[in-house]
DNA sequence: TTATCCACCGCAAACATTTGCGGAAATGTT
DNA sequence: AACATTTCCGCAAATGTTTGCGGTGGATAA
């Protein structure tokens, strides 16, 4: 316990100052090879550690990343969070994780622990009515370069790193054009959140330009139980619909846990087609063909833009990670 | 930047001392009430926080757990996660979570990384082939609490939270019986690992005991695609098994990515029973019966440990979760 | 009046490290 | 021999906080 070995222990042990076991242990030019040989030994016996709380206090740098998530148990975010403590361990950070558990207070919180943490950059996706604008100002402003990762503020002032959420939905409706169907319910997640909002847009702005004579169902789902309850419901009337979009995992469990409780086939009966990370979908018979959405790879770009930044100061960009259309037998 | 509001700031605005400053934000005994009420305000005015490292350093104390496991993004420990790190905020401590990608190399770096940032207490779920016991036995000698989960070093000589795996086995082998399956096929997990022997020998025990006239394949597998493998030439002959068992999530999904190819119906044609997190069986129709290991509520029980341990040092414990069966339709 | 006590506050050390500056000794240059 | 340069190292300040101890001024008691 007491027998931490410090930089000044090592001193008197040679007969040194402090500074020149420091720097000697840093291979400061102005210190003889002779000496920091015999520092180093030492130090190694004594099986010296830095504290990093003086180095931190007396360097201003914590070497610590904050990453802020809705919740951690989540096939994306797991996903995304295992991509960026890779990279972050191997560039000497460290990763302290927090989750707003859907609450915009909570959010709040973790933004303040982050700073009191002294992070050196933060990491966050967005809950739904977050209202932290000022908090993350405060740390651009700070110097601390924020990433937005995911749910992201509206407008354009920020970092952000995203999927591709037009895209994917485009490629999304254009292929259920394709495919002819003319009767679709399409499963939207919260419509607060910008992220439902583009893929929406994205989606229905198709329709109309290609002036396709396709009736959608457009349902807005907070939960999976919420998504299984509409479509029990729709294809238990006369009219069944023909295809069942999602645009996430939660909401593609809820649909097929309504289409499993029925007699319905896919693709027969009905097509499904999903927005995803890739995981859920290829758990089903048959595999649902999806536009993924990959948090993993995701990860690695929202890390790759951190540490530019952290090195030299670059201009605010939009970074956006292209969708895959992957080919199941559920369409 | 530069602005950042310190003690001195606030004291010399005051014509305070610094001390006086420090204790009046603490509520000490020894400050006026009047002065106390200046300090308080100006502090706010400034928006002062207090600068962690400095503390820290101070105080020989960091309010951060260090987390260690095989792999963030699974169903298991990322439920884990969420739950020690929701109990971890409420009492002021934050979470740094390292993965050891299943590398004992890599979980010795995490260690050390623990040592270096100088956490106060450590959770770890160890790797197979783990050899970094000289590691944490030099945490436990510096009085910093490791709290050992899921899977656990052999011997009795730390703190351990751990799901009842025999008890899941056992009930597993039960109800096996009790369905009168003749014909069986077990997937079992990684044998080096005591999670998967400790499972093994308990569910074999059980047919040994009974002596019950029943038929076990036993199959090691290292993934979901070596259960696929597995099931799939299984069902492919003639004699085909009445029941397959997996002792993971995991392997329940590639059994059934097996089956759900195959014409194979469930219960009918085969019977499925597994041990699992409670989400993944959930997904199927009908959904998978299952023994819950609620990794959810292993962290809840790791954190309480591990405050228990902070506060006064209780002797090593180990600390077991019961399981809980989970009917579903698939047996 | 002097001693005692309390309420309130400041001094200074300690925590471990980094770093600008300066200085002594050794070496090199005319 | 006088001067310049290089090599190597230490002093001391600075980072922001906590805390043991001591001190001051006023009130109360004897």
């Amino acid at each position: 316990m007491g027998t931490q070995a410090t930089l000044k222990k090592i001193s008197v042990q040679l007969n040194l100052s402090i500074s020149t076991v420091s720097r000697a242990l840093k291979n400061h030019p102005d210190i003889s090879e002779n000496t920091k040989r015999k520092v180093k030994e030492l130090a190694i016996l004594m099986e010296y550690e830095p504290n990093a709380y003086a180095v931190n206090l007396r360097t201003n740098k914590s070497k610590v990343f904050g990453l802020i998530v809705p919740a951690i148990s989540n096939l994306f975010y797991d996903s995304f969070i295992a991509a960026v403590e890779e990279d972050a361990r191997k560039n000497g950070y460290s990763l302290i994780i927090l989750q707003s558990a859907d609450d915009p207070l909570q959010e709040s919180e973790n933004l303040k622990i982050c700073k009191l943490s002294r992070v050196d950059g933060v990491f966050i996706s967005l809950v739904p009515d977050s209202h932290s604008d000022q908090l993350y100002t405060k740390f651009q402003e700070s110097g601390i370069p924020v990433i937005f990762f995911d749910k992201v503020p509206g407008n354009k002032l920020f970092d952000t790193v995203c999927m591709a959420d037009e895209e994917a939905a485009t490629v999304a409706a254009n292929t259920i054009i394709k495919y002819k169907k003319k009767k679709v319910i399409a499963l939207f997640g919260n419509p607060e959140l910008s992220i439902t909002r583009k893929r929406r847009d994205a989606f229905l702005k198709v329709f109309r330009k290609e002036k396709a004579d396709i009736q959608i169902d457009l349902h807005y789902c907070l939960s999976s139980s919420a998504a299984q309850k509409v479509v029990t419901e729709a294809i238990s009337k006369k009219s069944k619909p023909e295809h069942i979009f999602c645009m996430s995992d939660e909401l593609l469990i809820g649909a097929m846990k309504s289409i499993n409780q029925s007699a319905l086939s896919i693709p027969g009966d009905i097509s499904v087609l999903a927005i995803s990370n890739g995981f859920i979908p290829g758990l089903f018979k048959p595999e649902i063909t999806y536009i993924e959405t990959n948090g993993y790879e995701l990860g690695k770009l929202a890390i790759k833009r951190m540490l530019e930044n952290m090195e030299n100061k670059t201009p605010v960009k939009s970074i956006i990670l292209p969708a895959r259309y992957v080919q199941g037998g559920s369409l």
